[in-house]
DNA sequence: TGCAGATGTTCAGCTTGCTGAACAAACCCT
DNA sequence: AGGGTTTGTTCAGCAAGCTGAACATCTGCA
């Protein structure tokens, strides 16, 4: 591994002066990222893994998935194609409103998110670089919840 | 704006099961997204103003920068691209070296910079969402250099 | 009944992440 | 000096966000 320069060694201390925005997003990136691999080996993506974790209860509508993951319907409509080719739900229309979508998991998909959420469990180990983390976790719920009241989403 | 149905309404309870990571790139995107329509009128995006920031007091190479951005190369590529096409950068090859492409602000880009600070650190009073903001941002900031060093980049 | 507006999904096209591969320039070692 | 390796950048292509627009279906009201 080469030896940084000078400007680079200072790596820590630069990144105090970023917005928040982008400390949230560096981090989700790379703690994101950490996982990838595992879930590549799956045929399986964060944003497929959020999905299935909705519709293991009940069959929902495309637009309801949306609303509970945060994402557009447009990018909802892409996330379930993907997870429909990988086998792991499927897609029929409402018999009662033949305007909406339904999404349904299958049994490879109930196995696969079992799969996932293990593995995902088992290398959370790395995470004790956080003091106390779970009020870590409750502030960013806490945030995601006024961001969202607050016009950033579904105003 | 229409009323929740049942399942939805239990939005807030659900995002507790979540993995840390998604929780991070939502919320990422939720606050990241609360400033786009700013950014998009000054022509810059998020990518781009932490790149100008970085380049603030000196010129760097592109490599640097995708470091200290915790990019990769091929994503700064682009990213200086863009800026050089809105006039923010200049980008010129090293005399010493060159196969590095040495990244310039331009007096433009430095006064959009000042501006989507100014104008970032006025929408930021949101962020009373989270009690011990500073707190929080250290722990951000701890778990962005935990991961950076654990292999999650640059190994 | 019939038409206007609301609703659910998809299509097109953009940005910004990523990886893998190509390529030129520089470095190093003999 | 020459040739193999390293380094810095870019190209190609994919995933998953986004917006705007198109399209089909449903609802409600005259």
């Amino acid at each position: 591994m080469a030896e940084p320069d000078e400007r680079v060694r200072d790596m820590r201390a630069d990144v105090h002066s970023w917005p928040t925005g982008r400390l949230l997003s560096v981090a989700a990136r790379l703690v994101e990222g950490r996982f990838d691999a595992v879930l590549a080996e799956l045929d399986l993506t964060h944003a497929g893994m959020i999905t299935l974790h909705h519709v293991v209860r009940e069959p929902l509508a495309q637009r309801e998935l949306a609303v509970l993951c945060r994402v557009t319907d447009q990018t909802m409509s892409r996330t379930t194609e993907r997870l429909e080719r990988s086998g792991f739900i499927r897609r029929y229309s409402d018999d009662r409103d033949r305007r909406r979508t339904l999404v349904a998991i299958t049994p490879a998909g109930r196995k696969v998110l079992k799969t996932a959420r293990r593995e995902e469990r088992e290398s959370d180990v790395l995470l004790g670089a956080v003091d106390d983390y779970d009020r870590f976790r409750e502030q960013l719920i806490a945030l995601i919840a006024v961001v969202t009241d607050q016009g950033g989403f579904a105003e």
